[in-house]
DNA sequence: TGCCGTGATCTGTGATCACAGTTAGAGTTG
DNA sequence: CAACTCTAACTGTGATCACAGATCACGGCA
């Protein structure tokens, strides 16, 4: 084993399977609410679009069902889950527990990068929402950058593993029409919200941490739940 | 749609396919610890155990690999993850907030039954452990009975959803010498912590419920750690 | 006009085959 | 006797085929 010191660098490179590529791109669909709750998907279908065999794309569904991301209903219909008001409580409340707990250990243990990215993602998610007609996938977009940046903070990957099933099963609820109605981001709760948090975190104070993170989600999921579109 | 009185009482009856009582197997094999960190699983073998072709091993195994209670290493080998002492930690940390929170939930949400459920479960752990000689597995199983008699208690799907994937990640550190070994379960640490969160449940005090948790978790990892088994 | 059978088509599930890459071990060589 | 080579068996991944069940549109009966 004497091989040219340069190679100490390389990493093992992980290689992508078809599937997992799939699995990204059916995830990143769902979290930004571009496939609706009720959406259906046929496993042929999304395989064309994708240009590959149906195996990679059963093998991402099996995994996005086992995360309740998806469904497949006794007739042999895989869909986006519909949601109840009362499960989309359920799931709010966990969010803001989950969430918010992220968010106080991220005051306790971020670092400065950890607080230039923070940052670099509030003022993103700003200056796009100041715009005069702001692109709202974009700002979902950032959105999610910011949350994320909070989140990895923590350093603790597991957290954020969960956090981010939590974010597929509520994408389709809450960025479906918040990519298509501009009122909640005009307001700018969020805004005001995502700046407390980034001062908290900045200022270590993790129970202010908390309360940005879990008015910022129960903003949201208000406003979702005031619009009356959830079944049940 | 004039039917029959009786087809009334007919449920949908939920169809298992293979590879979901695949994966029920297979996540049964990882929680009770029968899979130890490290060991190799060949789907083609697997499969031959069940009895069913490896498309529905397939299936179980990449919903395992996706909740990261199993890898599949860059040399095509699915095999138990190893846990280093800080995944170890940090996975402990999350458990302690996500199943102390699960824990105070349930002493404010809590019904009858539940406190059956509940008081159930730890008397057989008890009477259990209280044998001359206790029978391991059956101690092993009888713990996780309780602890989700405490979690279904908080009437939150999703997190019980969430603590699920957090057992099957330590299910096979946790419970893997816990099987074979006697000495904690006869220093009765966890009876004792049993009986507080039962109590505190049934009483309301959901902080009292939180702590008793916590002391069991945090209790069963120091164990653990202590006997520095883990890689790293 | 309204309802029910019926067949073509599409669904997910499971089995089987093909393939490239890896591993283990026997055989050979120094 | 140790080290190297090469082959045979096995690995997960992907594609393709087979199949039972569900859907939907069309056509005929009431």
């Amino acid at each position: 084993m004497n091989l040219p010191a340069a190679l100490n660098l390389v990493e093992p490179l992980e290689r992508q399977t078809l599937g997992e590529r799939a699995y990204a791109k059916l995830a990143d669909l769902l979290i930004s609410g571009r496939l609706a709750p009720g959406e259906k998907l046929s496993l042929r279908a999304a395989a064309d679009v994708l240009g590959v065999s149906i195996m990679p794309v059963r093998e991402a569904v099996s995994r996005l069902v086992a995360d309740r991301a998806l469904e497949v209903t006794p007739n042999r219909a895989v869909r986006v889950p519909l949601m109840s008001a009362a499960q989309f409580r359920d799931l709010t409340k966990v969010r803001i527990a989950i969430e918010g707990h992220a968010a106080a250990q991220a005051a306790v243990h971020r670092n400065k990068s950890d607080l230039v990215l923070i940052a670099r993602a509030e003022e993103a998610m700003r200056a796009e929402s100041e715009l005069p007609t702001p692109d709202l996938p974009r700002a979902v977009e950032f959105n999610k950058t910011f949350h994320f940046a909070v989140y990895e903070a923590a350093h603790s990957p597991i957290l954020v593993e969960i956090i981010r099933a939590l974010w597929l099963k509520a994408g389709p609820v809450l960025n479906l029409d918040l990519r298509a109605n501009p009122d909640r981001l005009a307001k700018g709760d969020a805004i005001r919200f995502h700046a407390d948090v980034r001062h908290a975190i900045a200022t270590g104070n993790s129970a202010a941490a908390l309360n940005g993170i879990a008015a910022d989600i129960s903003g949201a999921a208000d406003f979702i739940l005031s619009r009356g579109s959830l079944t049940g």
